[in-house]
DNA sequence: CATTTTTAGTTAGCCTCCTAACTATAAGCC
DNA sequence: GGCTTATAGTTAGGAGGCTAACTAAAAATG
């Protein structure tokens, strides 16, 4: 499951060397991007450890996140995304997973009691997930850990060098989009190509 | 796969919210642990995109990887991490995974033929595992685009804004070991505690 | 109103990860 | 030398990802 699947870091040397292969390696560039994905990991290892220790995974806490509203609400948060999605296609589609996983997702969260499904009356195609009350029993005993872990693992940065991270992360994502943005353009004009090559 | 099982990240109201209802809830470390997930799994999508389009994956790249030696070379790099590791044990502790994962990842590498096992004469348990030339081929294809892909994502940053952003990451990791090692503890001592808490 | 298209969800089959139990070989120890 | 223990690798079974093919219901279209 992690991203890198690599015990120990290369050592500097060892991605100089290669970039005397290879003339397209970027040392640095590969440096930053192996320590990304290493702490991402060690970061997530420590989460997931939690989520284990009350019978969740990663993508069963995604579900019941996306189905909790913190505590009985008026209608006070209607700016807030907590309009929790109810039918499968909705939970997959905001977690990023597909119906299919969706659907594997539910059957094990229903088998365990913290999830039920619901008919709609109005469209017989959909269901309304829900969260039982052992459901939201577990989220609420799970929380408060999970809270502290990411707060524990995070003390050691100040808060402007949060904020810088945040800002040197987004620069990252923001490129990995805009490069995604071109790879499908260059896709969708493969049939009549530029003739600036020429 | 993704280590974040959600679309769009929570606006930070919407954290703050959060922390009205946890008291221990940090929302400004929270906001970070979102972006590094977020971001690492970015970046770990445009990799596994060009793995994919070499009939490779995150796991069966690993292991090439670890078999790899750059080019013929003389006994020069005795200092550098690439004398392979051979045994499927080897492997699997420096991947980071289960014997029993990497005898299903030499499986599928041997049926496809970029791997081969071989038996030790020494000792008739242990088994050597090397690439093949089709195994060395295909890692010769890809690595090109591999080593692009990792100088194009990180073009955006300056050199000044990797150091920080490596510095920034190996805080984190630093710390969550540290974490570790204190629960470690913390449990091995769980039978004689201490009474500071008196 | 009947046919076609779209949408919601499930099923089946594959991959990669895990743990736990197993087999075969080697090593240690009376 | 003959037990016990340790080590290398595999197997079996589970979980959670995926795609592609399917069923059922609703909507669109003629």
């Amino acid at each position: 499951m992690p991203h890198l699947m690599l015990k120990d870091l290369p050592r500097y040397e060892c991605l100089l060397e290669a970039a005397r292969e290879f003339p397209d390696m970027d040392p640095s560039a590969c440096e930053v991007f192996l320590n990304l994905l290493r702490t991402a990991d060690d970061v997530f290892d420590v989460i997931e450890a939690n989520f284990s220790n009350h019978r969740l995974s990663q993508g069963r806490f995604g579900v019941l996140m996306l189905l909790w509203r913190p505590a009985a609400k008026s209608g006070s948060d209607g700016d807030c995304a907590c309009n929790a999605p109810r039918t499968p296609a909705d939970l997959a589609d905001a977690a990023g997973v597909t119906r299919a996983t969706m659907t594997g997702l539910i059957d094990t969260l229903e088998r365990d009691g913290l999830v039920k499904r619901g008919v709609d009356p109005a469209d017989r195609r959909m269901q309304q997930v829900s969260l039982t009350p052992k459901g939201n029993e577990v989220l609420r005993a799970m929380l408060p850990s999970h809270f502290q872990i990411m707060s524990s693992v995070m003390a050691s940065l100040k808060e402007n060098e949060r904020d810088a991270l945040v800002k040197l992360l987004t620069k990252i994502s923001s490129q990995v989009s805009r490069q995604k943005a071109e790879t499908a353009d260059s896709r969708a004009g493969a049939d009549a190509p530029t003739r600036a090559g020429q």
